[in-house]
DNA sequence: CGGCAAGTGGAGCCATTTCTCCGGTTGTGA
DNA sequence: TCACAACCGGAGAAATGGCTCCACTTGCCG
């Protein structure tokens, strides 16, 4: 048995493994980001030692549960750059995460929150920002985006989505939808212009930080 | 003695009872509404016990302590209609309920999910609601507001902020402004038209409603 | 001023969730 | 087939938060 880092599994454990993952996507679909991870354990009808064994941290269990939806994420957004018109890919590509928040209660969180200790996650997330950059830039300098809008414009929806999605429930789909397709009226170049500021690229990402804490503030008392 | 409903509190009874409210303002202020209740009784100097006593349920103190804020909001609609500019009114308000969002967590989560225990607070939600679509319709027949926009798409608004206040913490106030500005934008009668449907008013009543349970979903099991 | 109902605080019980320890089981290489 | 390292699962320790019980204190009325 190598000691090296691709070490193998064994053939159980590698499919208790894989049964983990499986659980976790559902459970993490249907529940959130918080759930109780004895009730993936469960899912996985395996015990909660073992889960704790393959995936010492929450953030751990999270990345490998994700990375397919990080992905996808970040092939949309690169997609969206091939799409001749530059306001139908910005749209599109927005409608499409969007409704990828709505449509599953743990991708929404791993969009708006960074989880330091998943750096697979936070790799893909970097690319798929770039990708955005552009995205943006194109749509801008086709005179369909406002030139007012921002890179930080689009965490900022996808938070407010966000707590569309959390708020509405059952009805987060039409309701998240309804809420992409105001906010992007109001993204359209022909519209006004807008009075706020945008935001601090340096708070921003702050506050994707300071998301990633679980939980109710730590008392630090 | 008397027993009646209106039955006078003993003199220090009544002081600790303000001290309470004014500990829950500052804590749901500071924390969010589901802050330990023993937060709020330390902070207040008074045992936890004290507080069960004179509020039952956490619902009862959070309707003790907003009260303010819920009439502030009320009379903020109120006066939304005097304004002669049908659209500075209504954006004038949402601006105004907004920025009451981001300066405190508390408020954030009174306006986006409805306590069936605070009969109070309820009250005051329904004739708020009053003059909001009144405030909406009044800016759609001076031809400001485009015509599709319902009133279910402010509490649409309202949790879309209340994810993006969540989310940013200290950054709230700046990144809540941007996000109104922008949002707004997209309710303007000049922009274009929406494709998504509005909200079906019972859906969102029962969002509202499903928000006010607590905490995680119940695992039910 | 004296009696007592109203009021008080915190110890303590129950429920929930995270994470570890350890005795028993099983896959796999020799 | 055998032996052992890897693996397994669940009991349970520790931390947190909701809520109650009860022995003690205090404002108020006569």
């Amino acid at each position: 048995m190598c000691t090296l880092l691709g070490m193998t599994l064994r053939r159980d454990a590698a499919r208790n493994r894989d049964k983990l993952i499986g659980a976790a996507q559902a459970v993490f679909a249907e529940q959130g980001l918080d759930v109780p991870l004895e009730a993936v354990a469960d899912r996985a009808c395996v015990g909660i030692a073992t889960l704790y064994r393959r995936f010492p941290t929450r953030d751990a269990l999270i990345a490998a549960a994700f990375e397919d939806r990080m992905t996808e994420y970040v092939r949309a957004a690169e997609e969206a750059l091939d799409d001749p018109d530059a306001w139908s890919g910005f749209s599109g590509f927005v409608e499409h995460i969007c409704e990828m928040q709505a449509a599953d209660r743990g991708t929404g969180g791993v969009f708006t929150r960074t989880l330091p200790a998943a750096p697979v996650l936070e790799e893909q997330r970097e690319r798929g920002y770039m990708f955005v950059v552009r995205l943006i830039e194109r749509a801008k300098q086709a005179g369909r985006l406002r030139a007012d809008v921002t890179p930080e414009d689009l965490p900022l929806l996808l938070m407010a989505n966000a707590g569309v999605v959390e708020a509405t429930g059952d009805a987060a789909s039409a309701a998240s939808r309804r809420f992409v397709a105001l906010m992007l009226e109001g993204f359209r170049a022909d519209a006004g212009t807008v009075s706020a500021p945008p935001i601090d690229p340096r708070d921003m990402y702050r506050a994707l930080r300071r998301a990633g804490r679980r939980r109710r503030a730590t008392p630090s008392a």
